[in-house]
Formats: structure tokens, C-alpha cells, sequence
DNA sequence: CGTGTTTTTTACCATTTGGTAAAGCCACGA
DNA sequence: TCGTGGCTTTACCAAATGGTAAAAAACACG
């Protein structure tokens, strides 16, 4: 009787509310990327689900929390390119394998990237206590560990923090612009091609240390 | 009798039109920048212009209309900055001058890029033909004097396209990602000093062509 | 099988929202 | 003073939308 929703004691999931529950947020990373929060409809998730509106309800506790659960799961796995930088490796190779995982990422999951550009464009109103929980100890700590490969003399100097959020300025922008870019670069393949080897230039050129 | 928004004749609108298409569309870019096209209401619009629901409709022929004449004003002076690229002038300077001033004006109409961002994130349903009609032959106009300069030798060579369009993903990036950013450099005025310092020397070092 | 549980569907509902109709207001010239 | 025309408000409406109730269907399992 219960809606596996309203389950508080972990009641380890049937087979179809986890094959139901993936579709739904599916659909849901598909229609919210496209028109945000407030701009897409129940409707269109459930269609794009293939599934009834009152059956998303079933599964989750409404609009909101698919979209909540859609950002959550997100969070996690995008910063995972960045905790992956290693302080034992080498300074310019890890910066530089860091803007490649993360080209990669728009490349393969725009949609996410989407997600994410319209949540904190409009204010991060659903997820503002997870950049400050979990974003920003991130960011301090390997903002930390670029500055000590810089006072190190591995990197030329600069303000880390700046150098962080130009790699994400720069990847994210060919995901997130993308109908943009199409317009103006309709190669598509020569232009991705073209994009890795212009972002590689630039953090090359800025990172090498000088004599 | 005829609302002003349905006059095709050229009437020289009075000057409560005037002052109140301003209201409006003031109201509008603040709505809509925050919550984009399908998420704003015109409740709150009509709020925020301090006037009645009825009282847009009278002035503009709907919720469109208003969305639509917002990013036609708004497509214009956005180009501004990139027109201005003389190529009479010093090539490293020309782009540096460039960079300024689009910092500079993600800096005091942050809204106007916003509501940009999230038109193009969405797939630019309003736009793509003002990107092709209007953006597309500028862009391919200032490629074309850019990589000019490189084959003179003036410019470090280079694909002109992916330079300018890393020029708008870093520059507006403060603009759109304003939220994120106040998070991670809670500083603000050291942050865009950081900032603009951080984007010149990007743009130097890549420039500036070798021996 | 048969029975209790999970999943899905059908039929609704209340609110919100873009938009309209028509009356009222107000400044200004005759 | 009256009327005329531009401006504003009040009172609505139909469609869309998030969500609910409850019956029906599908399923798990002894």
C-alpha cells in the first residue's frame, strides 16, 4: 500500500522500482536541462518516461523531488574529475588531465551540464547548502594544493582560484553553448577537435613555469 | 482605442508609452533573467513594473512579445563590444580592448547575460535566427581579421574561432555563474580584480606571438 | 492456484496562468 | 463644461498543471 516513495526504513528497492526509478530520472535530466525547474512540466517528464503522471508521483514525492534527486545525484559524480587531482603527481601533467576529464564530460553529458548551468544561473535555488557543503571544501583544498605547486615553482604563479574557475568557464561552455557553437562552428567533430587542442594551449601556456 | 502594442503606423508613441515600455521591459529582463521564459509569470512582471497584468498586455502583444523584444534590444548592443575590433588598430591591444570591455559589461548588466545564457542553454528557441542573420557574419567577419593578423605575424597563430569564443566563455562566465562564484570567492571586489587580471593574462600569453 | 502486496490506470480537483472584455479614469482641447 | 481618446482597473475565463483517490491490474510467493 505504501508508496515506495513515502518508505523511510531502506526497504531495499524491487527490480522495477529501480529499472522505473532510472527512467524517470532520465527523462527528468532530459526535460529539466532543456526548460528548468519551473518550465517543465509532469506531463512531458512522464511522457518522455513512458509512463503515467500519477506514476511519477508514485515514485517520487513530486516535481520537486525529482528534481532534488536529479541534482544530488549530479553533484557527486561531477566533481569527481576535480577530487581526482593528485597531489603526488606531476603539477602541469594533473592540471592538464584534470581540463581533459572535464572536456570529456561535456562532450558525453551535456544534459548534465545543462542541469547544472540553469540551477546556479538562476540563483542555485535548490542547491546552494550543496555548493557550500560540498563544492567549496573541494575547491579550497585543491585550490591549496595548486598553490603549493606553485610556491614549489612547479606552475607559474597565480590566483588558483581563478585558474579553477577558468577551466570550468572554458569546458563547460561547449556543452552548455552548444547551440551556439553549432551556429557559428558547424563542424561539429573538427570543432570539438579544435576545442581540446585550444583549451590544452591555453593552460599550457599559462601553467609552464618560466626559467 | 487601439492598444499601442497593435498600431503598425509609426504613431510616436507618447511619452507615458515610453516610460512605461521601459517599466516594463526593466521588470521583464529581471524576471526573466532569473527564471527564464516558461518560468516567469506575467503576474510577476506586472508586479515588478509596478502596474496591472492587463496593463502589459496593453503595451506589449503578450508574454512573447515582450520575451522577444527584450532579446532583439538586447542582441544589438550585446555585439557592440565585438563591432569595435578595428583593424586599424594594435592587433595584441584590439583583443585585450575586447576583453575589457566584455568583463566589463558582465560586470555592470549581468541580467542581459543571463537572460542570454539561458536563452542559448535552452536551445535558443527565440534566437537561432538572430544568430545566424546577425551573429554568424560578425563572427565570421572578425575570424577572418583575426587571423589576418596571425598570418602578418602580429598574433601568435591560432584557430580565430575557438579564441573568441573562449574570450565570451571566460568573460561572461562571472556574469552567469555569479551564484557559484560568490560562493567559492566570497570577495567580491578582489574577486573581479582577480578576475580581470586572470583573463589578461590568458589572453597575453596565447597572444602574443613567439621570437 | 490463491492471496496479499506492489504497480498502474482512470477519473478527478484546486490552483495558477496567459489572456480578454468592458467599464472607469484622466488629461486636454473646443 | 463637455467630450474624446489614451490609459488603467476590475472582473472574468479557459487551458494547463501539480497533485490525489481509489479502483484495477500485475506480480510475488507460499
Amino acid at each position: 500500500m505504501p508508496a515506495p516513495s513515502e518508505i523511510r526504513p531502506e526497504k531495499k528497492p524491487s527490480r522495477i522500482q529501480i529499472r522505473n526509478r532510472r527512467k524517470i530520472m532520465d527523462a527528468a535530466l532530459d526535460i529539466f536541462s532543456q526548460h528548468g525547474f519551473r518550465g517543465a512540466t509532469l506531463d512531458q517528464i512522464a511522457e518522455a518516461a513512458g509512463m503515467s503522471k500519477p506514476n511519477l508521483i508514485y515514485y517520487f514525492d513530486g516535481k520537486e523531488a525529482i528534481h532534488v534527486a536529479l541534482l544530488n545525484a549530479l553533484m557527486t559524480e561531477w566533481l569527481d574529475p576535480l577530487r581526482e587531482l593528485d597531489a603526488q603527481g606531476d603539477p602541469l601533467k594533473e592540471i592538464l588531465g584534470y581540463v581533459r576529464r572535464k572536456m570529456e564530460m561535456s562532450r558525453q553529458f551535456p544534459r548534465e551540464s545543462r542541469l547544472f548551468a540553469i540551477e546556479i544561473i538562476q540563483g542555485a535555488p535548490r542547491m546552494l547548502p550543496h555548493l557550500e557543503s560540498d563544492l567549496k571544501p573541494l575547491f579550497d583544498e585543491k585550490c591549496a594544493l595548486i598553490a603549493g605547486w606553485m610556491a614549489a615553482g612547479k606552475l607559474a604563479p597565480q590566483d588558483p582560484q581563478q585558474l579553477i574557475m577558468s577551466i570550468w568557464a572554458l569546458t563547460q561552455h561547449f556543452a552548455d553553448f552548444d547551440t551556439q557553437v553549432r551556429v557559428l562552428v558547424p563542424d561539429e567533430v573538427a570543432g570539438w577537435t579544435a576545442a581540446n587542442a585550444h583549451v590544452e594551449t591555453i593552460f599550457r601556456a599559462i601553467l609552464t613555469p618560466k626559467g
